[in-house]
DNA sequence: GAAAACCTACCGTCCGGTAGGTAGGTAATG
DNA sequence: CATTACCTACCTACCGGACGGTAGGTTTTC
């Protein structure tokens, strides 16, 4: 039986998905946990809380999903691919967590703001290392390395956007497909037109 | 001279883009133009209203601007890299309009959200039709269309977030090496694992 | 019996939207 | 040419309601 505060959290993930967080009232996450408005602030001391508590802890988990995830692999192919499975499988089991950490920065504070747009570029540049790393490497098409980070990680958010869990399609094999296009458009390969140099 | 009707859109959208929607109210937008809020409802009968109105010319132009792109192009990739770099061209030129309708749907009534997402089924299925030509061709490597179709949409929105019309990098850079990375990705190279049956 | 968890009742504020009025220009009428 | 009528584009003042949040009392749990 889970405590109020995590039902809390998790109408709060649900409607804020929904509707949105500022479509989103306080006496409606209380309606859905079955608990009076008031009783929300024993839990949580305003409703941007429950926000900055929602972001943190999806960016805490992402990370600590990725670093694992990387463990063991040293071949900056096997990483970059390791890296994009991660990124995509997270995406697409906590679909609308990552999306509210995606889209709602908004609704923070500006001192959680800051916290945890920190996290999230902490994030990007373990991508950017590797991407970096294959460059280097000769094993990558040379690339705008910031450019290209941001256009894989937007690109491997594509399917959270029209996943459905219940769907044809298991998350293992969506992942597989995303990882496929990037390391086919990364990997030296000799293709199109020289591409811009790595500012 | 602008009309009123011209500045309050205006105005909404530099606010929407900023603040989003729901957290933009009808006094903030008449302030922004100089009148009282109560003029607003002259020239849109609802907050709604300007919501529907920025999205709707939108999708409009974008939808033009591609069929104008692709025009005078026969081969299957050439009209890939031109419909790409008019994605992204458009993107990164009307970034804030773009921003407004990609993540303010929710605003949108039942009826008005319809409206859009028809126009934007029928803008991703004119990507959709390229990329199984290209398929079929044996131009690119077998993938499932729908799949990469959003893929690589989402992907060409990646600049919108954090370009900058005044940094250091032109539109046309960007859209070329989106370009590359896409192209490399699609066309049929023998690279990687074979990718998923084209459900 | 005390601390934790929740309640009812309320606050001030801001929201989207409306009612009704008015300044100033244009057009029709005698 | 003066008067009446109408129009556009705005205004001030207000509506009911919902919002985030609080005060203070009551029930439940250990």
């Amino acid at each position: 039986m889970p405590h109020m505060k995590d039902t809390i959290t998790a109408a709060a993930v649900d409607l804020f998905y929904k509707k949105g967080y500022f479509a989103t009232s306080v006496s409606e996450i209380a309606r859905q946990c079955g608990i009076q408005k008031a009783s929300i602030y024993y839990h949580y001391p305003s409703k941007e809380a429950i926000l900055f508590h929602i972001q943190m802890a999806t960016m805490e988990e992402l990370t600590g999903y990725l670093r694992g995830n990387l463990e063991g692999h040293a071949d900056v192919e096997a990483r970059m691919r390791a890296a994009v499975h991660s990124h995509v499988r997270f995406h697409l089991n906590r679909q609308r967590e990552t999306f509210i950490a995606n889209s709602e920065l908004r609704g923070l504070t500006p001192d959680h703001y800051r916290e945890i747009v920190g996290r999230r570029d902490a994030y990007e540049q373990i991508f950017q290392g590797i991407i970096r790393q294959g460059c280097e490497s000769g094993a990558f098409v040379p690339v705008d390395v910031k450019i290209l980070s941001y256009a894989i990680l937007t690109l491997c958010n594509a399917g959270a956007i029209w996943f459905k869990p219940e769907g044809r399609m298991p998350v293992d094999a969506i992942a597989a497909i995303y990882e496929t296009f990037v390391l086919q458009g990364l990997k030296a390969g000799r293709l199109g037109p020289a591409p811009m140099p790595t500012g």
